[in-house]
DNA sequence: ATTATTGCAAATCGTTTGCAACTAC
DNA sequence: GTAGTTGCAAACGATTTGCAATAAT
């Protein structure tokens, strides 16, 4: 009987290692910070949330692990058209939790939705392998918006 | 018999006139250069364009005027992951040449596909049907992105 | 020991803004 | 004439980068 090796939670240090990158005391802070919350967190929150615990983190630190990240695809970047990027990890992004955003054109208000998901994913799933096939395009993730007005802004 | 004015094309005047702002010739030039292609242009882009014929008109108030299009949801804002904003006329957005797009995580390329709408546009008015009454929010426009890797990046 | 990673401060770059001149109405 | 609009240059803010110090292997 061979043990499964969990390393740290989730493995990361071989995802890390495997990539050629090390594992770092910064990158764990990070993914720690994405994997306590659903929240769209900027840059610049995590940054703080962060800092709480590790203040020798540079703000500089960040953004790299964040692109890092980003590349090897543990965390997503939203846009939600406020002018800074939004981080989530992956994971949370397309687990069963799976949600789709309604963004206000005027206060920028998100709302995250689950209903309705299901009969949605079942379609883009099949769109998905239409696409990849047509354009040979390799798919690992998708996002939906809704844009308009919510209730107080109308 | 009444005839219908359609002043500039698309009543564009009136449109404007009727939100309380003024039909200008730089408003006019820009809309002329959005109206021109189907490209996601940048602010600069469009600047450049616009330059062309119109060397006077500057950056500031091409980015003036876009902010105004999005707001009066002339045209659409764009986001594919490069830095820069982009900007397509509502219209040909959502309009039945109506389209979604592949982003290319590593090199951004952009592919816009029209195929597999039909089923996707017929499930995205259920559910916004069902948003905007669980919400209240008063859907206008929606977007749906593929995220994954090209052919040549695979 | 070797090489990736980091913190810091400076630099970059898309976008915004103050203001006086200008233009649509 | 009265606002809304514009060009210019300066300001802004999010993100990136050079570099010497530091940490992971």
């Amino acid at each position: 009987m061979v043990l499964r090796l969990r390393g740290e939670g989730h493995g990361w240090k071989g995802r890390f290692r495997g990539c050629g990158y090390r594992w770092t005391l910064s990158r764990k802070a990070i993914i720690d910070v994405l994997s306590s919350t659903k929240d769209h967190m900027s840059a610049e929150e995590i940054y703080n949330s962060v800092q709480k615990n590790y203040p020798s983190i540079g703000l500089a630190t960040v953004y790299r692990t964040l692109e890092l990240l980003v590349e090897m695809r543990v965390v997503m970047r939203l846009d939600f058209g406020d002018k800074r990027a939004r981080y989530e990890l992956a994971e949370t992004f397309s687990s069963k939790d799976h949600h789709h955003h309604l963004v206000c054109n005027r206060c920028g208000k998100i709302i995250e939705y689950t209903e309705f998901i299901e009969d949605e994913v079942e379609l883009l799933e099949k769109t998905e392998k239409g696409l990849s096939m047509k354009y040979h395009f390799k798919i690992d993730n998708h996002m939906i918006q809704f844009y308009g007005l919510c209730k107080a802004c109308q």
